[in-house]
RNA sequence: GGGCCGUUAGCUCAAUGGUAGAGCAAGUGACUCUUAAUCACUAGGUUGUAGGUUCGAGUCCUACACGGCUCACCA
């Protein structure tokens, strides 16, 4: 038998034994009157070794016990906060003294009784009375050291919240994030929208898409790659100004920075263009950062990142000539791009056009170079194929992506609204893809449709929520920031 | 999918190819202001799995599983 199966069993066995004496180890009816933040909060400047006069009532998991024969510290943690009891045979009696010391680390348990200030000056409920609230089995990660583990930490994640503070605080600021995004968009008269997951024609990027079936409908569903085609829909609809924050789902492979469902946040804003998102992007991180960070500069993973406006702004042309050494006349060269490329190690298919030839170079050896914020603009018309053309360079489109520390973050662009010449680079894109497995690769009329019917000029922008997370919590895996990564199942043989 | 690294008690970690160990957690006892409480004693292991080499394997070799990093894939 396993260490822990006898604690196990021993706390099964002390489960028999309450219940023998009339107590149910998981009951319902204990009502706290106060947090634990709150009570440290309240009494931060209380003093009296004697006691408050007023009774508190709290609860919390027991995550530390020092017993001392007649009497026992503890502690409570609470909505993330550590409080601590003191239970002594003089208050308690006897019985009720010995079932305190029954307790177990990684109990949930509510207390009653006056605070108190101990003589080395910890605020500290003198327990009059207390309650189990539910009974834990298993004994808790290393008091000291908390719960290492990658692995563990990300396949049992309520264990890492409450064991490992900084991780409970990544998450506490996604959440406070979200929340502003929100509110920033409400505030501009924008309506947060949910449009399907399941798509009959995956569109709106070009990744690999989950499939999924439909029993009554008896037909394939593939899971959003990516919301924009619905949005826009909404916008031909009237509703001009739209968001929706939500989940998108990559069928590729996994990295520190890819998680197969990411968080986006996608808006659309009609009587606009790019160049207006770009105004607006550079606000909502500046009202981010001052909201939740209070400053517009900080560390991360060693690089200095300052998001004071205004932002670097490169074409992609400008972007390569700085930093990568490709000379100016090589830029049109499609033999010399794909000498360079291959030079690089990147595969080539040997159908690229120069506009992919030019982004393959970008990314290859401008991306994760490009730590401060900057704006890469003047995108090919080939690589954006939802994209509003520019009225002086028709090969190119209106359109600019963001980069911080070297990651994509956003994406925007001025939407193309000439149903003509969207049916026509989506036929371009269909014939000229790599035939994906088991992607049935089609043109979306249903979405012509509607921009038949016009769709007004229109700016529409994503922004990978999960990696601006990373950004403003400093964390270098996208695994740090989303609850519970995906990861391989355990197989038992 | 490739390469490198890792996997030892519930947790955090040790252990030249030679008897698998510590701290925390757990159990028993002592202790009425402790706080990584302290002190004494006790129990807890198929060293990720399956093979192999060896007189002898946690340690060396092979395969597999899971994870981390990285490369590839990736609008």
């Amino acid at each position: 038998m396993s260490e822990l199966d006898i604690q196990r069993d021993q706390r099964l066995a002390k489960i028999d034994s309450l219940r023998e004496k009339g107590i149910n180890p998981y009951p319902n009816d204990f009502r706290p009157s106060i947090g634990i933040p709150e009570v440290l909060d309240r009494y931060k400047d209380f003093a009296d070794e004697k006691g408050s006069s007023e009774r508190l009532s709290v609860a919390g998991r027991l995550v530390a016990k020092r017993g001392h024969g007649k009497t026992c510290f503890a502690h409570l943690l609470g909505d993330g906060a550590r409080l601590q009891i003191y239970s002594s045979r003089d208050r308690l009696g006897d019985e009720e003294y010995a079932l305190f010391n029954g307790l177990d680390i990684g109990d949930i348990i509510g207390v009653e009784g006056p605070i108190f200030r101990t003589r080395t000056g910890e605020l500290t409920i003198m327990v009059e009375r207390f309650f189990l609230l539910a009974k834990s089995l298993r004994p808790l990660p290393e008091k000291w050291h908390g719960l290492k583990d990658i692995e563990t930490r990300y396949r049992q994640r309520y264990l890492d919240l409450f064991t490992n503070p900084e991780s409970r605080q990544v998450f506490l600021l996604r959440s406070r994030i979200i929340k502003q995004i929100r509110e920033f968009f409400n505030l501009m008269g924008f309506i947060e929208v949910e449009t399907p997951m399941m798509q009959a024609i995956p569109g709106g990027a070009a990744a690999r898409p989950f499939k999924t079936y439909h029993n009554a409908l008896d037909q394939e569903f593939y899971l959003r790659i990516a919301p924009e085609l619905y949005l826009k829909r909404l916008i031909v609809g009237g509703l001009d100004r739209v968001y929706e924050l939500n989940r998108n789902f990559r069928n590729e492979g996994l990295s520190v920075d890819h998680n197969p469902e990411f968080t986006m946040l996608e808006f659309y804003m009609a009587y606009a263009d790019y160049k207006e998102l770009m105004r607006l992007t550079e606000r909502l991180f500046c009202e981010l950062a001052e909201k939740i960070k209070g400053v517009f500069t900080w560390e991360y993973q060693g690089n200095r990142i300052d998001f004071t406006p205004p932002w670097k702004c490169l074409t992609i042309h400008q972007a390569i000539l700085e930093n990568s050494g490709v000379k100016e006349k090589d830029l049109d060269d499609m033999d010399m791009l794909r000498k360079r490329l291959s030079e690089e190690g990147v595969p080539l298919t040997g159908k690229e056009g120069h506009g992919k030839l030019l982004l393959k170079i970008f990314e290859s050896l401008i991306e994760p170079k490009l730590i401060q914020p900057t704006f890469i603009i003047d995108f090919p018309k080939e690589v954006s194929p939802l994209a509003r053309s520019k009225d002086t360079q028709p090969d190119i489109v209106e359109r600019f992506e963001l980069y911080v520390a070297g990651k994509e973050i956003a994406n925007a662009f001025s939407e193309l609204n000439d149903p003509v010449d969207q049916r026509k680079r989506f036929i371009e894109q269909v014939e000229d893809s790599e035939e994906m497995e088991g992607v049935v690769k089609r043109v979306d009329e249903d979405y012509i449709q509607a921009l038949e019917y016009g769709l007004p000029p229109t700016a529409g922008e994503g922004i990978g929520i999960d990696r601006l997370v990373m950004i403003f919590a400093d964390c270098p895996s996208i695994r740090e920031v989303i609850l519970f990564p995906q990861l391989r199942e355990i197989s038992n043989p």
